[in-house]
DNA sequence: TTGAATGCAAAAAATTTGCATATTG
DNA sequence: CAATATGCAAATTTTTTGCATTCAA
């Protein structure tokens, strides 16, 4: 379950030094965009990793199911961790402000959709938009 | 409340054409990616807006609180009236497959980050990623 | 009037793709 | 070996900006 390798074999996909680095790099920035995660990868002592191997490392390890990703602000999807389940964000529509909430919040939500649709849920990291306390009283 | 010129003014802006036809637009296309809307736009009779002025429309639309926007896929915020509020997304990260839920789902959600946060969320659109049916039986 | 908004064209960003070469299994 | 990934550079796609001009209030 933990063996990169082997995941990435079952799939007909390689495991190599790049798709390693780019995993580790996402998990120790916990969030980031691909940019953010390709200067990561860069600082980790090894030699640069370009653009667009960082954008197919992603795909391949999303496609494994170990990373994911939202879009927290307008241009710029964020990834995490698939397993790094720990919040869910809201974002204010009115001044961008960006808050978190535990993901027990939407227990029900993720349960219902299960019950409607057999659809597994990872609310984990999802971006939920509306307005936050100060807009909303200004909006009166 | 309805009255788009008022709510403009309010803010210091203006009431043109263009904003007004691009909000119809979201309206007729119920979603819609900005080059889409843009599409849209230039064929209700008048003449062509070119996508600057969109994306300018779109942004002080947005502002005023009457659209909002989603990233259903990757690459391409989806933007709907703010008050068409129906369902929210559901997003396969394996297949690609979007299906949608009824709101009420989420009302809990709603409910905990109103009283955790004062957040007034607007779930109406919100995208969920996960696995569908399918692809969670397929990865064992 | 007068400042806000538009149209266009040019500039930035952000991704993706083609292909020869290097690597993994 | 054979097939998959990488590295680079070039090509796309998407969004933003500068500015002179037009238009709403």
């Amino acid at each position: 379950m933990s063996d990169l390798g082997a995941r990435l074999r079952a799939q007909g996909k390689r495991l190599t030094s790049q798709r390693e680095r780019v995993l580790a790099a996402v998990g120790r920035l916990g969030h980031g965009t691909p940019e953010e995660i390709a200067d990561a990868v860069a600082g980790d002592g090894g030699s640069a990793v370009p653009a667009s191997t960082v954008y197919r490392a992603l795909d391949a390890l999303q496609e494994l199911g170990l990373v994911g990703h939202t879009h927290v602000d307008h241009r710029a999807p964020s990834y995490h961790l698939a397993d790094h389940a720990t919040h869910l964000h809201l974002v204010c529509r009115g001044c961008g402000w960006v808050g978190e909430v535990d993901l027990d919040a939407a227990d029900e939500l993720v349960t219902r959709v299960d019950e409607r649709l057999g659809f597994a849920a990872d609310v984990s990291h999802a971006a939920i938009h509306g307005l936050c306390r100060s807009c909303r009283e200004k909006s009166s």
